[in-house]
DNA sequence: TATCCCTATCGTAAAATTACGATGAGCATG
DNA sequence: CATGCTCATCGTAATTTTACGATAGGGATA
């Protein structure tokens, strides 16, 4: 019986599995998917959510790499990964087969 | 601006990548792949784990349905529940457009 | 009936997650 | 230069997750 390693590509699933693993997180996301792109405020004002909460909830996101953030002073401008959003597709697809 | 609702399916998503939140699981998953089904202990030789440790992870897996087990005393066969499988594939696959 | 296998569950400790209010930093505008 | 707006971060508390060893239970077999 062989060892199981755990492959790079296990572990990039599992971080943007991770990051999906909450219902306000895939909110954000399908809401960033309609919107194209958004503010924090935005965000706090659609979720009763704490502001201090939704950030965490927007560094989560991008921690993984689902997202991007532009300062666009005072504001801060997010919008899906494309690229990483791409990967996590097709990993998510290959996983499932 | 419109207040955001969590739907069921939101929930549903984010269950199923809460179970794929780990490193482990996805790995357990994979080797179910693979071998089409497999007993605990095998799966506590494979992974460099205590089995309480692989007991719990499986027990999570079940617990979000993706997978199922069988009584084959003095074991248990565990097996990949395909219905809810396809479900989750499908809820990944429309996420992601 | 007693014993043996295998696995689930219990108890527990450490670490991570999630939420909040309060604070602070960055950058326009007055 | 001071003020105001927006958002990130800090500090903190409650809960959840993850890991382990120890224990219990269910069903074969002797």
């Amino acid at each position: 019986m062989e060892r199981a390693s755990t492959s790079k590509k296990d572990l990039q699933l599992a971080a943007y599995a991770k990051a999906l693993a909450h219902p306000t997180r895939i909110a954000i996301l399908n809401y960033l998917e309609k919107q194209s792109s958004c503010f924090t405020g935005d965000l706090v004002i659609v979720f009763p959510l704490a502001q201090s909460t939704i950030s965490q909830h927007l560094k989560e996101l991008k921690k993984a790499g689902l997202i991007q953030g532009e300062l666009k002073p005072p504001k801060t401008k997010y919008c899906i990964h494309q690229k990483n959003w791409k990967i996590a597709k097709e990993l998510f697809q290959q996983f499932f087969d």
